[in-house]
DNA sequence: CCGCCTGTGTAACCTTGGTCACATACACGC
DNA sequence: GCGTGTATGTGACCAAGGTTACACAGGCGG
């Protein structure tokens, strides 16, 4: 059932030792959550390490006004930096995990957690997801310090195929921002030609001027 | 000479096989740069790990227009958590690293780091303080997204000491911002008690308000 | 004493982005 | 067709922070 799933969407599974993959699974919890649901906030201790096999997870920075800064989206077969960090630091959350759709998903209890990391298979896999997030936050930093509204609309227009469904709010979201502002960005590009716009609806027009505008 | 000092700053070293520290510090090499020299830079390939003997890193994220928002520090017995990101990702720099002092280092080329890694002393070093920068980056990414300036500007006053030396300037490139911003809020800290002002000098008169202020 | 450099004070102005308060507009069930 | 909710359009206003352009003060070498 799950297992096979779980080794699907994870093959660095099938690459440890036998014994020591069926030891972690037999101690493995699975977890179903509904859309919408708090996995984990900030402040609270690092339960264990998550296999998510349907689903996914947001991982959002909460402000203190209600606004919530997206950090990045784990998806089933990746993993999730904050939680590796907090795991390895013995430390607690410092951001919010939310399910973006019904999820279900494996809990690694951080002891089996740690003995996996002496596998050096293991301990690539979750190195190189590592590495990875960690260039997302930096770009991330980058935007939030540096780039301009329209600048950042523009770059999370592109590269979602040429139309794209989404709600102004939904792409508010998405950026830290609110509706009012996207819509009126929106409107200054759909001016430009470079977007035509719909309800629940963006076509990009010209990806090449969106590009540009993104820097 | 370099070796005793090393060993003294990086203790883990020491914990390691001693053929294998052996081997991987006759392959390092030493660094010696002035003040202010750029050891890396965004797109770069990454050389190796750094030791910091003397000196320190100062790691910063440069925007478009010449300012640069700061995003850590290294100093001696510390570790670079994006270059640690690259070598392990395989991935360029995505910031820069700009001696803060005159600055002295063993630099570990990759191979020998990725042969280190394999031994679990070394990587637990490595994670650990991977998992404090990532704590602290989380921490920036809450300033710059969420703080307003004199929240950040009296979070940075706290914890210096009761007189804090520095110019104005120095204290805005510090937040990523400018001389003029400091300037102001400094005065308005002074005309409400908090501190009193000096030449290239803050004296801290009500840290508790400080701290209130600084939410 | 003079000139000069560095650090600081300060006012006017501008841009960005968020807030508020609406007005439409469109879909969908009835 | 008719309400009703959701999505969008829009303008006025506001706060934060950055930019420009100075004035001024203090220290220091000549």
């Amino acid at each position: 059932m799950n297992a096979n799933a779980l080794r699907n969407l994870y093959p660095v599974l099938d690459q440890l030792p036998a014994a020591l993959r069926d030891k972690a699974l037999r101690q493995a919890q699975d977890v179903a959550a509904p859309a919408g649901a708090v996995l984990f906030d900030e402040q609270q201790p690092c339960q264990g390490f998550p296999f998510i096999l349907e689903g996914g997870i947001r991982v959002v920075k909460p402000a203190a006004n209600g606004r919530e800064l997206p950090l990045y989206r784990v998806l089933p077969g990746e993993s999730c930096i904050i939680t590796s960090s907090c795991l390895l630091g013995h430390a607690d959350y410092n951001a919010r995990g939310i399910t973006e759709g019904p999820t279900t998903l494996v809990l690694l209890p951080r002891d089996v957690f740690d003995e996996l990391l002496a596998q050096p298979v293991f301990r690539d896999f979750v190195f190189r997801l590592f590495a990875e997030r960690m260039a997302d936050l930096m770009q991330l930093i980058e935007e939030v310090a540096f780039r301009k509204l329209d600048q950042r609309l523009a770059g999370l227009l592109l590269g979602k195929g040429k139309v794209l469904h989404a709600t102004h709010q939904q792409l508010a979201d998405e950026l830290g921002s609110v509706r009012e502002m996207v819509s009126r960005l929106l409107k200054s590009f759909a001016e430009q030609g470079l977007v035509r716009l719909g309800r629940e609806q963006v076509e990009i027009l010209d990806p090449a001027g969106l590009r540009r505008m993104a820097g």
